[in-house]
DNA sequence: GCCGTTTTCGGCCCGACTGTTTTCAGTCG
């Protein structure tokens, strides 16, 4: 059977920031090619289907979104194409837009290339570079086509500079932070950049500085064990690559205007937008060396964040918040909330032993969730039925209960282990314990683990059967995401999100940081509709319990307050927000 | 092309770097 899905939201921002390139090579106004890329940007992170928003009218209620754009939008929809691209397709061959991605290459030399040489594609573009043709052009030179092949040769030996998950990236950045501020030189060292706003992926590492010796540190980074190849080492930074392929960007700056770098340099870059943009209404121009009062012309330089923002008339920022989704307008109003943080959570409701596909016993997890400082830890196996990992059937989840009783006899006052299943939710909706065994669990979570390819409508209805269950306190992992490897699968998230406010089935965010799942958008469209979340770790040994920490960051990242946040409180209030106590 | 505490037209963030050029355009973050 085949199923039709509705286009993606990054299929529909591929074509339109294709488009935006497309128009830019033919000269298009600068402002109109932004609109386009500002269009593609905000329709990649929302977090409902715009295709459906289209189709019922209401696109143009995204941001950056109008009536031409939604024409092109639904052209697209209809028929797979949009006509303004076709055209310039027709006058440009596809294969230029390929030339644009070439770092260092914009569409304007692109088309200088096209029409002064005949520049087609990458393979015309070595060519021309190989034979010295380019340095003929005014304004080009030997260096500029030294600069292409080495660009052409290690986009061919590395592939186009890829993201990479969270996790691989923040131990880096914070063991090069810590090495610095050792440094006798350094004064205050900050990781900034996607980093330091917990983003899911991180292109490379941001680290700002101030230093009595500037270049002293900056050698200590290169020199750092990490390092394998480093830039020119001055009293202004740095820039390394590190062993696993990271860059690093090191910046230094006197202590006077270390706000102000900071605040530049975590971004994003969205958020600076807006911020300057307000500015400017305001008569001042915001940039990393200070703020200007354009009028006076006198500048006033932060040593820290709270006074740039001080400054602008805003409450501070949480770099979680920095992404341009109306976090400036809050601050203006001082609606900002205020974040839930690591230290609200009282204790993990989601994680395995050996029972399943753990690597450590229930006695170890049980010491280590203590040692921690949490109340409690919902012990989760995978059920009988997921396919990988060791099935545990009705009769081994009845003995574990048992076993998490006499831990719980002789265990230390303040924590206690909490009997829970991570149930797998069959290809109809249905669970694979009987409803006896679940009502003797304190914690049910139930997940799809498999049949992920069973169109929208099907697994939406199959995911809401499981919410509407009685003895259902959670639903894991919504979408199945893996970040960078594995699309969601087609899901209407709104209806089931509308399903757990109805029912009071609660929503996990899965900290492990290759799914962070519920998404940011999902979390906090869920939030908004009163749906009570779970912040777990999905822990498979002791030291992944420490993945908390990304799913506090995609909390934060979703404006949730710790009142949102059901496992901050102690577990005796949690237990009766599950729907079957309030039944 | 979008949008409105300077509203339906005329604006649209800011600066560094690069390579080329005697003052700047293009690109990037």
């Amino acid at each position: 059977m085949v199923f039709v899905e509705p286009m993606r939201n990054a299929e529909i921002a591929d074509a339109l920031s294709e488009l935006a390139t497309l128009y830019e090579l033919d000269g298009a106004v600068r402002y109109r090619v932004l609109a386009y890329r500002e269009a593609a940007r905000v329709i990649r992170q929302s977090p409902v289907p715009v295709a459906e928003l289209a189709r019922q009218g209401r696109v143009t209620e995204l941001p950056g979104i109008g009536k031409t754009l939604e024409q092109k939008i639904l052209a697209l929809l209809e028929t797979g194409t949009i006509p303004a691209a076709e055209k310039l397709k027709r006058k440009f061959p596809p294969t230029l837009v390929e030339v644009t991605r070439i770092p260092g290459l914009g569409a304007r030399t692109a088309r200088r290339l096209y029409d002064e040489l005949g520049v087609a594609s990458l393979e015309d573009l070595r060519e021309a570079a190989a034979a010295g043709r380019i340095r003929e052009l005014r304004g080009m030179g030997a260096k500029v086509e030294q600069n292409i092949l080495a660009r052409l040769d290690r986009l061919a030996a590395e592939g186009p500079a890829e993201r990479r998950l969270l996790s691989d990236v923040l131990p880096v950045a914070e063991e090069l932070a810590a090495a610095l501020r050792e440094h006798p030189a350094a004064d205050a060292v900050s990781v900034a950049g996607s980093v330091r706003r917990m983003a899911e992926t991180c292109k490379d590492v941001d680290l700002i500085a101030t230093a009595s010796d500037g270049a002293a540190v900056a050698r200590a980074l290169a020199e750092h064990p990490q390092a394998a190849a480093a830039g020119t080492a001055g009293p202004n930074g740095t820039r390394i690559t590190t062993h696993t392929g990271i860059a690093v960007d090191l910046r230094i700056v006197p202590p006077d205007t270390y706000g102000n770098l900071l605040q530049h340099f975590t971004g994003s870059a969205r958020h600076n937008v807006v911020l300057r943009e307000r500015a400017v209404a305001q008569g001042l121009s915001v940039s990393e060396h200070g703020i200007t009062h354009v009028e006076s012309g006198r500048v006033r330089r932060c040593a820290t964040e709270e006074e740039v923002y001080a400054e602008l008339g805003l409450a501070y920022i949480e770099p979680e918040l920095r992404e341009g989704r109306g976090e400036i307008e809050a601050a203006a109003e001082g609606r900002l909330p205020r974040l839930v943080e690591a230290g609200d959570i009282r204790g993990d409701l989601h994680c395995h032993t050996t029972l399943s596909d753990g690597h450590d016993s229930l006695g170890e997890m049980a010491e280590a969730a203590r040692a921690r400082g949490y109340a409690y830890l919902a012990v989760t196996e995978h059920s009988a039925s997921h396919g990988f990992g060791n099935a545990v059937p009705a009769g081994a989840l009845e003995r574990r209960i048992e076993e998490v009783r006499e831990w719980n006899a002789g265990a230390p006052r303040g924590f206690r282990l909490l009997a829970g299943a991570e149930v797998n939710i069959g290809g109809d909706g249905s669970l694979d314990y009987p409803d006896e065994l679940l009502a003797e669990l304190d914690w049910v979570i139930a997940s799809v683990h498999t049949a992920f390819n069973m169109g929208r409508e099907r697994m939406t209805e199959r995911i809401v059967a499981a919410v509407e269950h009685p003895l259902v306190d959670c639903i894991g992992h919504l979408t199945g995401r893996l970040i960078l490897r594995r699309d969601p699968y087609p899901l209407d998230a709104e209806r089931v999100i509308e399903a757990a406010a109805r029912t009071g089935t609660m929503l996990e965010i899965n900290g492990n940081p290759n799914r962070r799942d519920l998404s940011e958008g999902h979390a906090r469209m869920a939030a908004e509709a009163g749906v009570r979340i779970v912040v777990t770790s999905d822990a498979h040994r002791v030291a992944t319990l420490d993945n908390i920490r990304y799913g506090v960051a995609t909390a934060r990242r979703a404006w949730l307050t710790r009142r949102e946040v059901a496992n901050a409180r102690p577990w005796r209030e949690l237990a009766r927000l599950r729907k079957r106590a309030r039944a």
